[in-house]
DNA sequence: ACTAGATATATCACGGTGTTATGTAGTTGG
DNA sequence: CCAACTACATAACACCGTGATATATCTAGT
């Protein structure tokens, strides 16, 4: 039924040189803020190598810092920079934009079947994230007001 | 507002070792018929050499066949092997099951909602591909396809 | 028919992204 | 203290993507 539906987003593509995996990781470092290396590699579903290979790309891009973990030596404490807070600010909005363009060439009443599925959609991605409400509100500096 | 939610697919994943460029390579084969290898790279977003390399795992895996066009002495026709047909129905299988199974965490309500939604991710999905509607014809049989 | 230009694919060099296996340093508990 | 565990890094390898370019073929103007 949905089957392929969920592709969507795969042909939603934002200018930017930033993987799936990169641009999913900054939005997490968004959404919860300073993360371990393999707590963002299990949210991410990659390996921790993958990880640490993505995270030292985003550093050296000026995307992350990485800082020791006062509570742990062994572990390292992921977090954005300013560089990095504004790259998901940016492409929060390219992608919000895109799916507007796209979602204005439907017709009002498959928008309003979509508005109304809002609720089920998000729970759907819950569900897929399997852990705590993945918080898309970009809490960092504005904030976004949304729109039917 | 559908921004990061359309990115359920992207958590959905079928033990598989294809990629994701792979595995829609495949279904578009099995939906379009035999292909050329710059139609499959224009489809899928991908460079021509990007594809040529694709189409070549994939026939070392015995997935796909490259047979020369009849019509067109520098075109090479891409199409399934009955293990790649096979593949894709598999798939398709592994990954309506995953949805459900997701699914029916939902309350009948958001369930409802999301089944009235359908046509509008449908035709999202449409858009998204700005190309003639995707057939998702269920049933991995023989494909023909109209020639321009 | 010849030939210039367009087209379809392949190849090359290169870098990002992922894997598993393994190493190293820090933590933990008997 | 020391063995086991944990967090991260590294190595070796394959895949996936890019742009630049080569080769063969098709197309059209002359």
């Amino acid at each position: 039924m949905l089957d392929a539906l969920l592709s969507v987003g795969r042909r939603i593509d934002i200018g930017s040189s930033l993987s799936r995996t990169a641009a999913y990781t900054l939005a997490t470092l968004d959404a919860l803020g300073p993360s371990r290396v393999t707590d963002l590699a299990e949210r991410e579903a990659v390996s921790q190598p993958a990880m640490t290979g993505l995270v030292q790309r985003l550093q050296a891009s000026g995307h992350v810092r990485r800082d020791a973990d006062p509570a742990d030596g062994r572990s390292v404490l992921v977090g954005l920079t300013d560089a990095g807070r504004a790259l998901v600010a940016e492409r929060r909005l390219a992608y919000a934009d895109a799916v507007a363009r796209l979602v204005d060439r439907l017709d009002a009443d498959e928008q309003q079947a979509l508005q109304q599925a809002l609720p089920a959609l998000r729970r759907l991605t819950e569900l897929a994230y399997e852990v705590q409400p993945m918080v898309t509100t970009t809490r960092s500096t504005h904030h976004r007001k949304e729109s039917a």
